[in-house]
RNA sequence: GGCCCGUUCGUCUAUCGGCUAGGACGCCAGGUUUUCAUCCUGGUAAGAGGGGUCCGAUUCCCCUACGGGCUACCA
C-alpha cells in the first residue's frame, strides 16, 4: 500500500513555526515513499475558527514549497476535507458504535460536568467521566428508554472498557501502555452534532487511509482513546509518529506566540497583522526549512546544510528523536546566512524580487549590488539597509567614525583625490593603489587615508569593499561625495 | 494532584556496549580585511543523581530528581 499522510490544522488562527514543522515531516515522508500528502482542515469547533486562517495555512504550505496532493482545493477522490462538511459520515459511524454497545448518549450539562469537577477539585482530585461512575450520570445507560428519547439534545460518549490494558505504540517512542481506568468516556459528538477532534480524526485517517500520522506529542495522551476507537471498529491501525514538542528559549513550555513577541523573532511563517512573518524577516524558505527539520530530526552525520530535496533523500525517520527541541533563532539566521551564500545573485533577484526592488532601478545593476552584499547578508532584509549608500550619497556622517580622522589629513587626502580624478590622472579602478603610494611620500598611512574615503563615500567605517563601491557608485557620485565631506571638514 | 513522555557542552545534536565523548550555533582568542561583515585557525564547554546487569556502561534495566505534555461538548 502506497503511504498517505495528512497535515491536519485547524483554522483557528495562522499556522506557526511548530505547525509548520509538522507539515513538513509530513511532506518529506510522503515525498520520501513516493506518497500522498493530504491538507485535511479539522474545522469541527466553529466558535473557534478564525477567518482567512484557511488561507492563509495554504499560502504558508506554498511558501515552503508545499502544495498538497489532496486537499480542499486541490481534491482528491477521499474528499471533503474539510471536517465541517462530513458530519453526516461522522453521525453514521457514531451511530454504530452506539449500536455495538461502544458508545452511549449522554445528557448531563456542562454546568452539572463544571460543578463535579469543582467539588473533586476542592479535595485535590480531578474528574474523570468514566467507567468507574458513569452509572452516577444522566445517560442512556442510566435513564429509561422513554426519557431518553425526550431528550433532545446530548452527547455521545466512548464506553471505554473496564480493567483492560491498552497497548499503543508510537514508532518513535515504542510501545506504551495504559490502564483503561485512566482513560475518560471522551465526548465523540458534540451537543450540536459536530465530532470532537478524536472521532473526527480517528473516522477520518481510517476513510482516507491514512498511513502514518505524524502530528505533535501533545497528542500522545489521547493515543489510547484513538486506539480503543479503531478496536471498537475493527479497523486496523494506522502507524504513529508523534514529533517532540518546540521549546520556547527558556525550555520552559511549548514555544508559543507569546515567547516570539518576548524574544523578537517572528513566530509565523508569513505576516499575520501586525505580526512580521519570516518571509517578511528576510528568511529564504529553504533556510527556514533547514532550520526547522533539523529541530527534532538529524541526518546522523555532520551534514547540516540542506536543501528540502537533499532532505528527502536522506530522511529518516528512525532519527526523529524523543525530547522537546529549544527554538534557537540565531541558529536559524545563520543557516539563512548559509543558504544566501549559496544562492547565486540572479537567482536570488528572481526569486525574492521584492527584497531588491529599493536598491536600483536597473536589473544589472541589481545584480552588481546583490554579489557585492551577499557574503555580509544574513537575511534578505539586509540587502537594502547594507547598500542604502548606493542609492544616495550620505545624509549625515557617523560621528564616532569622524572622531577617529585627523581632520587636517583627512582633508588633504579627499582634496587630492578629487584633483587627481578630475585631472585624470587616477581612474575609478586605479585611484587606490595611487592613493596609498602618494601617502607614502606624504606620510600619511594607508589606514588614514582610506578610512577618510570610506566616510566620504558611504557615511561610516564600515561596508564593503571601496573599489567596488565607487566603480558601482560612479565617478559623478564619487567626486560629489568627496566635495561633501570636504565641505563638512572645513 | 493523576496519567503519559522525556533527560549528552549555554543551545541544536552524533554515538545503534569499547570514548582521549565528535560536529554545529553562541561565546572567547588569533589570522585575513583600510573598517564592519564574511572567511580561516584555535579555544571554551556535556553524559541529572543513585543503584543494578556486564570483562566493560553515555548506551540496557530499576529507583529518585528535574523538565515537558495531557487532564473541555478546544484542537
Amino acid at each position: 500500500m502506497s503511504v498517505r499522510v495528512r497535515f491536519a490544522p485547524s483554522p483557528t488562527g495562522p499556522l506557526h513555526i511548530g505547525g509548520l514543522r509538522t507539515a513538513l515531516y509530513n511532506y518529506i515522508l510522503a515525498k520520501k515513499y513516493k506518497g500522498t500528502f493530504i491538507l485535511r482542515i479539522e474545522d469541527t469547533d466553529k466558535k473557534r475558527e478564525v477567518k482567512n486562517s484557511e488561507n492563509y495555512i495554504l499560502n504558508a504550505l506554498s511558501w515552503i514549497g508545499i502544495t498538497p496532493d489532496e486537499g480542499p482545493f486541490s481534491g482528491g477522490s477521499y474528499g471533503p476535507y474539510r471536517q465541517s462538511e462530513r458530519n453526516d459520515i461522522y453521525k453514521k459511524y457514531a451511530n454504530k458504535l452506539i449500536k455495538s454497545n461502544s458508545a452511549y448518549y449522554a445528557f448531563d450539562t456542562e454546568s452539572d460536568l463544571k460543578k463535579e469537577r469543582e467539588k473533586l477539585k476542592k479535595r485535590g482530585e480531578a474528574f474523570k467521566y468514566s467507567s468507574s461512575n458513569r452509572l452516577l450520570f444522566k445517560n442512556s445507560l442510566t435513564l429509561k428508554k422513554e426519557n431518553v428519547l425526550k431528550i433532545k439534545e446530548g452527547v455521545i460518549r466512548l464506553m471505554v472498557p473496564e480493567r483492560e490494558k491498552i497497548q499503543v505504540n508510537d514508532e518513535i517512542r515504542g510501545k506504551i501502555s495504559v490502564s483503561s481506568e485512566e482513560l475518560e468516556d471522551k465526548v465523540l459528538i458534540k451537543a450540536d452534532g459536530s465530532p470532537t477532534y478524536h472521532f473526527a480524526n480517528v473516522i477520518d485517517d481510517y476513510l482516507m487511509n491514512i498511513t502514518h500520522v505524524i502530528r505533535g506529542e501533545e497528542w500522545l495522551p489521547s493515543l489510547p482513546i484513538h486506539k480503543l476507537l479503531y478496536d471498537s471498529f475493527g479497523w486496523d491501525v494506522p502507524k504513529f509518529l508523534h514529533l517532540p514538542l518546540i521549546l520556547n528559549k527558556a525550555g520552559q513550555g511549548k514555544l508559543s506566540k507569546r515567547d516570539g513577541e518576548k524574544e523578537g523573532f517572528p513566530i509565523f511563517p508569513l505576516r499575520w497583522g501586525n505580526s512580521l512573518g519570516y518571509k517578511e524577516t528576510g528568511f529564504l524558505p529553504d533556510g527556514l526549512v533547514n532550520y526547522l527539520v533539523l529541530l527534532g530530526w538529524s541526518p546522523g552525520s555532520d551534514k547540516e546544510i540542506l536543501k528540502i530535496k537533499e532532505t528527502i533523500d536522506i530522511f529518516n525517520e528512525d532519527k526523529i528523536h524523543k525530547g522537546g527541541a529549544r527554538f534557537d533563532f540565531e541558529k536559524a539566521v545563520w543557516l539563512n546566512q548559509k543558504h544566501i551564500q549559496n544562492t547565486e545573485p540572479k537567482e536570488l533577484l528572481n526569486q525574492f524580487p521584492e527584497f531588491f526592488k529599493n536598491i536600483a532601478s536597473d536589473e544589472k545593476l541589481k545584480v552588481s549590488i546583490i554579489s557585492l552584499i551577499k557574503e555580509r547578508a544574513s537575511l534578505l532584509t539586509d540587502f537594502e539597509k547594507e547598500s542604502v549608500f548606493f542609492k544616495s550619497e550620505p545624509r549625515s556622517y557617523d560621528l564616532n567614525s569622524v572622531s577617529k580622522l585627523n581632520k587636517k589629513n583627512a582633508f588633504i587626502v579627499l582634496k587630492h583625490l578629487h584633483d587627481s580624478l578630475t585631472g585624470k590622472n587616477f581612474t575609478l579602478r586605479s585611484w587606490k593603489s595611487e592613493m596609498i603610494d602618494w601617502g607614502k611620500k606624504e606620510r600619511i598611512g594607508t589606514k588614514e587615508i582610506l578610512q577618510a574615503i570610506r566616510i566620504a563615500l558611504v557615511g561610516s567605517l564600515n561596508g564593503p569593499d571601496l573599489v567596488s563601491v565607487s566603480l558601482l557608485i560612479g565617478e559623478v557620485s564619487f567626486l560629489k561625495r568627496l566635495k561633501s565631506f570636504m565641505e563638512f571638514l572645513k
